[in-house]
DNA sequence: AATGAATGAGTTTTCATTCAT
DNA sequence: AATGAATGAAAACTCATTCAT
């Protein structure tokens, strides 16, 4: 419903844009920028009420380091107004009108987010900031701009909310994962293949990986449970292939548990590297290091194997 | 007992006492312990020892220009056993024995597992059932028989507790990996060896495991810290062997970092299998298969295979 | 409602809304509340009465460079309105009594007492019976009818509730004070004035007067310096027409400080008094004997009495 | 006995000197003036150890701001030992031997402080530094220098303490209070010795202050009570003489209670502004102004009359 | 007599969950 | 459906008092 849209739209930004205090100067530098303050006062107007939904955008696309209030922005326009010379008050009820009638016409495309959508969104935010235990349901509900109560309508309580949260999310690393699984592959392009869809999930959901790895065993021990049962859900899979790949002197006869789990921490440990640098790059970078090391090693044997490298 | 023996004994007695640095207070209240002359002999006795060792630290800390030797003290003692008229020669060997015999009590002395131990045993049955944050500290007293008031005699609270507990073990581990870098083996050597001191620690430590990798996070950010920078902090000693080794051609050139925080959770992986496996097994028998697949891989390449790459 | 009304109860509006301000957070998220351009006709109104209540308060904040007439917003409502399907008449003064109501509701409405009157009413039972250490929250709670989270809720802890129950009241005594203070009579006018209010007032707040004098110095030396640095506050004002007064003759030569300390002393004995007699007369019937002392003192000079010096 | 003596101004004055560290610099800059650092080794040890001495007896006497412990010491005496090239050892233990004889001879003329004495000066100390309720048993007997267990040997417990305290010190006043009024002076003599008496008292016990008239009320209300009834037992002999005074027209006929407590007020309030002013005058200066204002008042009306003056 | 380790009742404070509006 | 004020169970922590040595 249209109404509904806007209304949703124009209040999760606001919800949003209302904690960037914390990130100082970080707004206003941003502010400033990118803006064009040229042209009829119409256009300016136009211009900043267009702006102002933007960084609505960018923030909800998670571009933006945090989020943003109204009143933070209200010197700004006061400012631009006081440098164009239009009356502060005219211009800023200018602006206010444009961003009614603009936003109107921008909700009409977006797809809300739905009330569950937007607990989850917050909940991961919390969550992955504070850890399970140190996170409290009323800064869930608050970020995510709904009511405590409204919270419980959607999720039992704090646990089930966590649960839903990371099963949902490990639902679509498991789909990634059996489509590769259930491919023709050989053995050691699967393996390749398995490791850059880690990667890649946990390239998309940096937060969710001290979540699902780190908090699991507290949480009645259902996530860290559902973690290794997905990924174990279609090990016999993996291990019929690697089975037959050993028969043929593919793969050495080290004892598969060992080394899947050895696998899996390897991949951890390097995750654990690149959370450590910030996730300043992307994690799939690694992937030709890892395939090499644990494919061959790193201790150097080509001295006498020139088919490697 | 002869002289040697003392010297022994003193000298194995002040370096134990210069442990006790961290047991805050420990020291400072046996320097804050005033001098008692009265009483019966065995308390001058014992009062001159403590007063002794107390300057001896104070001595060793740095805290004073220049260190003391015991004989220096020899005149002292001998005018105060003049003076309380107690036999010179009786009332030396007298204040050694209960040097030797005080820091026995202080440091090596656990007949009966002290109240400090009781409570350390039960807060790593708790802690690592429930998790920090599940445990209560009500529950760790009653574990260790002991009142709450009495838990919180020994730890400032509830995080305190859990980090000395962490911290006391870590201080193992990272000793003896310590040993193995400072030694004087090849790389591969030491990376066997380091691996056995890991294995052979959890093997022994199995419950702490958790707690050490798996609760660090909530706790202040401060056990995660301590955990890593412990390890860290040998790692350019490590690095630097690693170079050498790479530059003879014995190693791969692949980002020290990626291996490092790999090979550490490829370990990890390995543990959490034993963990699932509930520890039925001796954690070092995964060495030997371990270190062949980091060493060269999982795959075989014995049989110049061409389905690779 | 003619516009003359409308006028009046804006602007009364706007006042009692600048008093808003201390209760934390109370002004803020109003200015934080999003606009909402959906929903119900209803709903529209609330919000942007509110949403200009906050500019408006930015405004007067001096935050924004100059200030805003409603009559600027009139096009923007109407813009709305008309956009919104709501006669732009009926829609500008639907959000003008919003305005006014949602002032109404916030700071006149205490039609039953409000939880947070309940509780310092409560407190104050508590604190004057059993002084700051000896009463318990569990007890100030149940005497308020309120759970112990309830109070929690507008107090951030003990201490808190006690200095705002406090302070709140000092701040009315302070005000009268001052009033006194800063007008034109002649000094022993003010002082007997100034003795009044205080009596007037501990008349009126029996058991606050514990609180206030006797229990300071415990609570974080908060409450003691508040009652001190809010009297002493005028002092500079009192001393300078003393000052005045003594010159022309009027006033001994005695110490201003030790005067003006052994006065307020006088005062509080009196009180004392009055208390050990259970309060049962007004306070205010001491006034012209305590004048009478403090003014001429109690030896009787009228006679030319030799005895004395 | 001798031992005991001994022992117990060593432990006091180690006990002492062992909290001077929060005011810093305090002990280092006294330490260093006021030795002589010439003249033979012996000499200079001699010195020391005297000088040693020397400071317990004025930290005993309050002259010291606060405490020291040895091993604020032992760096001091390092670097005079240096200084001086005698070795630190030697000069170490040479200081030792000193102490310990030089200790015999002056304790045995000190009067040995009891145990009990030991327990109130402490609480004094530390109720009046904290408060009744924020002072720990703890405390006092750590710094009485006995163990928890002895203090409930001789108080029953913290309340008891306290009043014991109170009632001890407030005895020596009553005693005081009443010789004057048992005396044979005239009726404004008598006050004015009255109210020199009480200060007196104060400027001797200045922490005492508001021991009996600030905290009196929480503890169990018999100390406030012990206060006022035992200032209040001889009124009825002060009563009859002002009475007396009163028909022979000397003073005002203002109700007897009233001026009373106000009187005891007002010379509250100026042992308040002598607190305020850190007791830094003696508060008998006060006196003079106190009577002049209490017996004629603050207003001049030395224009028409000129007895007084 | 002296001690100080041990105790647990009693406090403050938090926060998941409910429920009237 | 949404809300957020109200709740109280549960947790951490303190400290006066006891009692075995």
């Amino acid at each position: 419903m249209n109404h509904e849209n806007k209304q949703q739209a124009v209040r999760s930004m606001l919800k949003k844009l209302s904690q960037v205090k914390r990130e100082e100067g970080g707004l206003k530098s941003f502010v400033m920028r990118s803006i064009r303050l040229d042209g009829s006062e119409e256009e300016i107007l136009e211009e900043m009420a267009q702006w102002f939904l933007a960084v609505r955008d960018l923030s909800k696309q998670g571009a933006l380091p945090s989020r943003f209030s109204l009143s933070e922005f209200i010197p700004v326009f006061c400012r631009i107004a006081e440098d164009k010379n239009i009356g502060a008050d005219r211009f800023f009820s200018g602006v206010l009108e444009k961003m009614v009638l603009e936003s109107e016409e921008v909700l009409r495309g977006a797809p809300k987010p739905s009330t569950k959508d937007k607990i989850l969104d917050a909940a991961l935010d919390v969550f992955s900031e504070k850890g399970f235990h140190l996170a409290t349901v009323d800064e869930i509900a608050e970020r995510a701009g709904v009511g405590k109560g409204t919270l419980y309508r959607y999720f039992a309580n704090k646990e089930t909310l966590f649960n839903e949260l990371v099963q949902l999310r490990l639902d679509e690393l498991e789909k990634s994962a059996m489509a590769i699984l259930d491919g023709e592959d050989d053995v050691l392009t699967m393996i390749t293949k398995y490791l850059r869809v880690y990667f890649e999930f946990f390239d998309q959901n940096q937060r969710l990986y001290r979540l699902i790895v780190q908090e699991g065993l507290d949480v009645g021990d259902q996530v860290q449970d559902l973690y290794f049962k997905k990924v174990m859900r279609r090990i016999p899979l993996l291990k019929r292939k690697i089975y037959g790949a050993r028969q043929q002197g593919l793969l050495k006869d080290v004892d598969f548990h060992t080394v899947f789990y050895g696998v899996m921490g390897f991949m951890h440990g390097v995750i654990q590297k690149w959370l450590a640098r910030d996730c300043s790059y992307s994690l799939v970078e690694e992937l030709p290091g890892v395939v090499e090391v644990l494919f061959y090693g790193f201790v150097n044997t080509s001295k006498f194997v020139e088919s490697q490298n």
